[in-house]
DNA sequence: ATAAATCAGTTGTTTTTCCAACGGAAAAGA
DNA sequence: TCTTTTCCGTTGGAAAAACAACTGATTTAT
């Protein structure tokens, strides 16, 4: 277990707690290793989950097949990112997705019940511990309120502009860089590629912004 | 702040605790109420948030002004219901967007600060608050991911086709029913009324479904 | 240094969506 | 009961997006 003191130390769910504390509040968490070839499957849809996960090595797709077997791959999950914060609620219901390793993983399984129910004396870390994850679901939350937004626009000019629009506030500038490529761009709000290039440079040629690569700036009308 | 016991004990933050409980608990949480008059802003984009807020009563809209100043509702807030639990994240930047009563509103601060550090000895509940909250936002967080999932989808047909087969799985059965009419299924899949119903259609003459009204079967191919 | 791969913009065609308008059925209200 | 409103399917035209294919530029790998 020792070995992933130094990725869990970066992790979000164990910022600010030093390496020894890691070390105790592993074993307060009843926390377990387990490893995964090429391929097999970590949890399969219908499961239900009463862990949480913290990816500790390899690659993981959680991906979906529909009623009529369509493949959908939903999100990539690389080392040191948390999953499974979704399902641990009681009644909540099974995993309506499969989660599959894309190359030889390690996964740490943590005790949810444990994280949750705070032990007032042994465990002095446990309380930053429980804000951790609570900041690291909140932020998550954040994000997937602020993506279901650009996508609910009804046009690609519109997902662009409200994206656009929302990063240049949060950088509190006209002028920004954008942390995607044009392709992961277009994926990120839904959109094809070129008709997405096609829509940018229409903008700019209106004169409402401009950029170079991933560097963008508004124009205030 | 007794009058808001009735209310509080149905929300999902205090379910399963006491009223007696719930009264030395919004002590503990540093409760306090402020009431807003119909078009008063709660919040405005830009401001840091502290608090955790649950609608007492009347309705609130989460609205976006973008950069060139186009509005846009985000979500509507109904007495019972929690907001804000995104943004109390330290350093998560400040609210980008506008908190507004559309109604004579009551709305109950809570302290953030108080409800993750707990006090081991004067709130027995309060292990069970937290593991409200964050069954909450996790629930949340579940809902969300899935919404997105159908929203990713290209088209009108394959956004139906998830949403539909996701239904099927939850309720664990090709014949179900779903929570919307026509207008609010349509919102909720960021696509055209008309243009769905038709493609609904498409897919009941090609065999894979059938619908009354809100009741809708799945035929396996 | 050269080759290969990736990235971004452009164009034209096909497909899909949006939009507006309409009508019948069902539900709600007077 | 009669009226009004809401709901849902339908249609046709306008607009937009998707898709495929190609180019030159830039980056990465050998």
């Amino acid at each position: 277990m020792k070995k992933y003191v130094s990725l869990l130390k970066r992790t979000k769910l164990f910022s600010g707690v030093g390496d020894d504390d890691i070390l105790s509040m592993l074993n307060c968490l009843n926390a377990a290793v387990r490893e995964y070839n090429k391929g097999e499957y970590v949890f399969r849809q219908g499961e239900y989950i009463r862990n949480l996960m913290i990816l500790a090595a390899g690659r993981l797709y959680i991906q979906k097949e529909d009623y009529w077997g369509n493949l959908n791959i939903l999100n990539e999950i690389r080392p040191g990112e948390m999953f499974g914060e979704a399902y641990i609620v009681p009644n909540s219901g099974p995993l309506m997705n499969d989660v599959i390793a894309i190359e030889e993983c390690a996964i740490l399984f943590f005790d949810m019940e444990r994280i949750l129910t705070v032990c007032p004396s042994a465990c002095p870390f446990h309380t930053r511990l429980v804000k951790n994850i609570f900041y690291t679901i909140s932020d998550k939350n954040k994000s997937l309120v602020q993506k279901i937004s650009y996508m609910s626009q009804r046009s690609t000019r519109e997902k662009l502009l409200s994206y656009l629009s929302d990063e240049a506030k949060r950088q509190n500038s006209g002028s920004f860089s954008i942390p995607f490529n044009r392709q992961q761009l277009a994926d990120f709000l839904s959109v094809d590629r070129s008709a997405m290039s096609n829509e940018l440079c229409k903008l700019r040629d209106e004169g409402m912004l401009d950029f170079h690569k991933s560097e963008f700036t508004l124009y205030e009308v």
